[in-house]
RNA sequence: GGGUCGGUGCCCGAGUGGCCAAAGGGAGCGGACUGUAAAUCCGCCGGCUUCGCCUACGGAGGUUCGAAUCCUCCCCGGCCCA
């Protein structure tokens, strides 16, 4: 009897784009599709905060788990104190021990996020490498990790070749990095049964490395996958605004308006990609919601849509719902029409600063009240856009000489300042 | 350890005694156009009490009326030799 070869899920990501390289796409499709497989990803805590890059991977793991396979989160406790080299242009600095407990604090709970811990039959599992890692000696390790990986292989990926080419040079111990990598691979493969790992482009020389040592240690065949890196339109750089921000998940580095804002305007060029590859709508949807995109681009539902979901996945409904708000009030209609209430809102969501009574009628006094506020970064900056008609308080345009006064205040207390077309800020003044 | 080349603004990169807050490019910001898009065009792009002043060209001193540019020492990196 032959069972017909279920190949839905490498098909779907195939149809993403989230197929960059892998070990025989044939064999690991019927691998697949034959049970469930044990899997992982791992990320290390390089920050206190996961940004959106991280989050292509982290719903790679979500899509094999909806699909029945066993899925491992693994933290880069100790891979984290050594720092990977792939993708980096310069050696990066070791992070002290206080500052990587802080870091595995932050992102411990955005591993967990994503993922389903209570599921019946393929739960997810966490796992922290430095578990198998801090007792390990480096005599051991050199005998049990070393000894099967030749330099040759080391120095054959890209990401070093090109340091040892660049004058920052590498230093050995980011050169080891692959090694460590390859060995919590082994180590899953042995303990944990885990015989696939995946992760972005970047990793595949650190992913064979992993395979190779399973297969000369242990005699074992491990299954390997990458997606493409996140980059924007402009090429290299990935998860970070047009700003150059990096766009974290935490909601308290960046925040979900800010968020549901930085999709709310991606290009046009980018939109597909974004909504198949950062959001768990089907395939298929994605298609029909490009279409009605194509049909009226002006009303933009394709950025709307991928702002809904990747808002709603990563800061929840509430926090979608509010963000939604401010953006609607602050560009759909008349900002001196919004109520109290509204502006509440949007002191919750905009960046806003409480100003003092004081400052109002006073010439000379704006100026100064901008940066203090971060508007602008300096009253040079002020002037500058004041001069270039780039400040405008509550959606009316103002001048140089501007003098604030409580006739411009919105309910007594708001002014709403706008720089440029996008970026808000609220000013609430003392009570009267 | 020796030799040598180099360290310039957010990044790349010119400048090698005054005309340098420092060419050019990129990024970024503002304006026009638009769809909170792209492309394009225009302007800005160290700070300040803004016709002037202050801080800046790896760090510390020095020469000079005057230094990113010259000298000394130091720090850091590349390459070559040992």
């Amino acid at each position: 009897m032959t069972v017909a070869v279920d190949t839905a899920l490498i098909d779907d990501l195939r149809a993403r784009g989230l197929v960059q390289d892998s070990t025989n796409i044939d064999e690991l499709a019927s691998r697949l599709s034959e049970r469930p497989v044990r899997v992982y990803v791992g990320f290390d805590p390089t920050a206190d905060s996961l940004h959106v890059g991280n989050l292509v991977g982290l719903l790679m793991l979500r899509r094999f788990q909806d699909a029945g396979h066993n899925v491992i989160v693994l933290a880069g406790g100790a891979t984290g104190m050594v720092g990977d080299p792939s993708g980096r242009s310069s050696e990066r600095s070791l992070l002290d021990d206080a500052q990587l407990a802080a870091n595995i604090a932050g992102i411990l709970p955005q591993l967990r996020q994503f993922l389903d811990f209570e599921r019946t039959g393929n739960p997810a599992t966490l796992l922290d490498n430095r578990a198998w890692t801090v007792g390990v000696t480096y005599l051991q390790f050199l005998r049990d990790v070393g000894k099967f990986i030749t330099v040759n292989q080391m120095v054959a990926k890209d990401s070093v070749r090109s340091r040892m080419e660049s004058t920052d040079g590498i230093s050995y111990t980011e050169f080891s990095y692959m090694l460590l990598q390859a060995h919590d691979f082994a180590w899953l493969y042995e303990h944990e049964g885990c015989e696939m790992q995946m992760g972005g482009s970047d990793q595949w020389g650190n992913i064979v490395a992993g395979i190779d040592l399973i297969r000369k240690k242990l005699g074992g065949h491990g299954l390997g996958l990458t997606f493409p890196l996140l980059t924007g339109a402009d090429g290299s750089k990935y998860g970070k605004t047009a700003g150059g921000e990096t766009i974290w998940l935490s909601g308290e580095k960046f925040s979900p308006y800010a968020f549901y804002q930085t999709w709310k305007r991606v290009e046009d060029s980018e939109i597909e990609k974004l909504l198949l590859q950062l959001t768990l709508l089907p395939v298929h949807e994605v298609g029909a919601v490009m279409g009605a995109h194509r049909e009226a681009p002006h009303r933009r539902l394709a950025q709307t849509r991928l702002a809904e979901e990747l808002t709603s996945l990563v800061h929840g409904a509430d926090a979608t719902d509010g963000a939604r708000e401010a953006s609607e009030a602050v560009f759909g209609g008349s900002v001196t029409e919004l109520g109290k209430n509204a502006l509440e809102m949007l002191s919750t969501e905009l960046p806003t600063h409480s100003a003092s009574r004081t400052c109002l009628g006073q010439a000379g006094a704006f100026v100064p009240l901008l940066t203090e506020a971060g508007v602008t970064a300096s009253n040079s900056e002020a002037n500058r856009l004041l001069k270039q008609n780039g400040l405008s308080v509550n959606d009316v345009k103002v001048a140089g000489d501007h003098v604030l006064d409580s006739g411009d205040l919105l309910h007594g207390r708001y002014a709403l300042v706008r720089k440029g077309k996008k970026h808000l800020s609220l000013l609430v003044f003392d009570k009267p």
